[in-house]
DNA sequence: CGCAAAACTAGACGCGCGTAAAATTCAAAT
DNA sequence: ATTTGAATTTTACGCGCGTCTAGTTTTGCG
């Protein structure tokens, strides 16, 4: 195979004698040209050396077939594995992904979201942030390029949103702490950047209320996402303080709660669901090191395959619509009780 | 400012009073203009909206300033990290980081590699697998694309290679070990992927020998990314049959740490360089997590910083002198010792 | 077999920019 | 003021492909 070098389609043309048009056709959708045809230019491309210049077929499109895919901070393993599982499913229907991590910060995220502009992106995945500040910006961009929010919700901005269904997540998890032992003192941040804190935060107030116990929020602070860093530095001063509430800890995330973790090891005490230890501590998400701290942290899991892959295929619906959706969606997934040794 | 959307770089051309080939060479590269004509550009950029087309400005250039930086595995918050701070360095000169994960699989990196020819890069930074299989086909891409190596070095691939100093850096923390207790036994995978695994086998024999020791490899089984989970279940296993030869266990990465840990903990034995613990448990390269183990885990760090830096800075040095370096070069940069409560 | 619809070919134009050549202007030094 | 080399302008062409038109071939179907 690729026994020759082609430089451009009008030579591939000549070789393989199909008309230029019909191979501008065929490599922009295979799909579009006769099973026939198609077959012959498959038998061409491969006995000779060809690939159309990306540069080139993308000047005079008007939409490419890149598909930007935005987070905050690719270094959360979270995010760098819902990333991956989008990228699949992005690269399976023969579009481009283009992965952009923000580094935690929203200034490049709307960097992020200006160069994507340039490449003309089909359509974009975007898990925001979600600060109020940026919010205008980021409704500007969605206009232009269709827009699919993920994990981090900003109100009736992008075309739709996949995240998860934290009312139920939260409630099954402080059900169960209740259920098993005393109830859970809420652990997070006092001024979290993720709109799901927020949510997080209502739910598990809600669930306590409706349980009938009294609510403790324990509300650290710190900047930016060095949530363990967070946990750690927070959890060691809420522990010297003996200002806990409960010995039950429920923590807002996985992150904070494996900073605790560590905290409370450092203090010499001790986490566990049997009688004997110090603490019972819960987190939320089903972060991929969840299942390798001391002991082993009981959580509720989000649904990270669902959300990739329900964010993507809307995504792809709706390019193939051509923008023309009718209203915004939204879809939650529930998360599922995750029971280690922590809780 | 932009009152005005402009079209193309003709139509800027008028408005701005500049001609169009001096516009041409301005985007290209700021500085080739002379500084009074780069301010009268940046002043008409102020006052109109205006952005050169992508694709229509690297058609025509044989190479793009668009740099590749391709890792095994994005999930992996040390790649995650380092390729951070590479991309900075990059976007600091000029030049557009186009970042791919192969996740963890050798094909999809070769896929990178060719998905990146079509962007027609300026450079490329790899940090490969370094399996054998694959070191003809990276070779030839990297005599078409000035390449930098960096982590995972190949022999005479590349035009440099930057990475730990895996001899120094094992020698420090087995003499370290040594000299506080038990002399260390080596928890390491039988057949690794990544060639700082066989360097860090070998500096671990050696330098067990030098101080008249003798060595003990624990090899175990597993194959793929997921270490964690390998050094748990294969540390439960070793622990299990009691055929660990010392009560003093270096990991040949802090991720197998990380499972060896908690397996260890889920056995309800103990760690820590305190008398009175069962094991004394070291890693190797300061991972993220590892401050937050339990307890805190004490390891050798890379020396993140400066490998990104100096790749970076490398792959620039190597594209301004038009990819004419005399000879390979390899850099290594020593690690330190880190001493937390493991170990 | 005949016919309409679908798919194709040939030719041509345009996209936005890189870049070459020649003429002109500019900046700093003699 | 003169020189001189560098920077800029003018003009023009080319890159590789998208896409339009008009004409031709193929296909599915009754």
């Amino acid at each position: 195979m690729s026994s020759r070098k082609i430089k451009n389609m009008e030579e591939f043309a000549a070789v393989s004698g199909i008309s230029r048009p019909t191979l501008s056709k065929f490599f922009n959708d295979p799909t579009s040209v006769r099973s026939s045809t198609r077959k012959r230019v498959e038998a061409a491309l491969d006995r000779y050396d060809y690939r159309p210049n990306l540069y080139a077929m993308n000047q005079n499109r008007r939409l490419t077939k890149n598909i930007g895919v935005v987070v905050p901070h690719l270094a959360d393993p979270f995010f760098a594995k819902i990333a991956r599982t989008i990228e699949e499913h992005i690269l399976r229907q023969g579009f481009r992904p283009v992965l952009l991590g923000s580094h935690g910060s929203p200034e490049m995220e709307l960097e992020n979201l200006e160069n994507l502009r340039m490449l003309k992106p089909a359509g974009v995945l975007l898990a925001a942030f979600g600060r109020s500040s940026d919010h205008a910006q980021i409704q500007t961009f969605t206009e232009d390029v269709p827009t699919v929010l993920f994990d981090a919700n900003i109100e009736k901005v992008g075309k739709a949103f996949i995240g998860s269904n934290n009312e139920q997540s939260v409630d099954l998890i402080v059900d169960y702490l209740c259920r098993t032992g005393e109830p859970p003192a809420f652990f997070e941040m006092k001024d979290p950047m993720n709109p799901n804190a927020y949510k997080r935060r209502a739910a598990y107030v809600r669930a306590m209320e409706r349980l009938g116990q009294t609510p403790h929020l324990i509300q650290v602070g710190g900047e930016g996402w060095e949530f363990e860093e967070i946990g750690f530095r927070e959890g060691t001063r809420v522990i010297r303080d003996r200002s806990l509430p409960s010995k039950t800890i429920l923590c807002s995330n996985d992150r904070l709660a494996i900073g605790l973790l560590s905290a409370i090891f450092e203090a010499g005490m001790s986490v566990g669901i049997e009688a004997g230890h110090d603490f019972r501590v819960a987190g939320h998400d089903d972060h991929p090191f969840s299942r390798f701290t001391c002991p082993r942290l009981t959580t509720v899991s989000q649904d990270y395959e669902a959300i990739a892959e329900k964010s993507a295929t809307t995504l792809l619906a709706l390019i193939e619509a051509d923008d023309s959706l009718d209203s915004r969606t939204e879809t939650l997934f529930d998360g599922k009780l995750v029971l280690r040794g922590s809780a």
